[in-house]
DNA sequence: ACGATGACTCTTC
DNA sequence: GGAAGAGCCATCG
């Protein structure tokens, strides 16, 4: 399906992301070509389990800095993203607009 | 085929 | 700054 080139496209731009730095989903999505399938990247992560090899989904959160999904992997994503060194509290990032990480910028 | 739902985002009040 | 409504595409009953 022509669909999975769109997730192959969520998965590399994920990977690209570097260590200690978050992305929202509409910042792939926009990236990719597609402000408004910010949806279509968030079933791209959940198909993360997909993509080979695997890709860091614990740095793709929500705009509003908050890690959407349910806690039980919104709270592995937390340590994790802790762990790298972003500060993270109660499933919501700190600094977002520090760590927050764009595609298209690049830095 | 139709209606409802969802790891979202944006604009407006 | 927080809450509400509308828009978006794909999957499920």
């Amino acid at each position: 399906m022509n669909q999975d080139l769109f997730f192959e496209q969520v998965w590399d731009l994920t990977r690209e992301i570097p260590k200690g730095r978050v992305t929202s989903y509409g910042a792939i999505a926009k990236a990719i070509g597609a402000p408004n399938l910010s949806r279509m990247v968030a079933r791209a992560i959940g198909a993360c389990g997909n993509a080979r090899p695997p890709v860091p989904y614990h740095r793709v959160i929500s705009s509003n800095g908050t890690l959407s999904g349910d806690p039980s992997s919104t709270q592995k994503r937390q340590q994790l993203l802790e762990h790298e060194g972003v500060e993270v509290r109660n499933l919501k990032i700190q600094n977002l607009k520090k760590i927050f990480w764009d595609p298209l910028n690049d830095l």
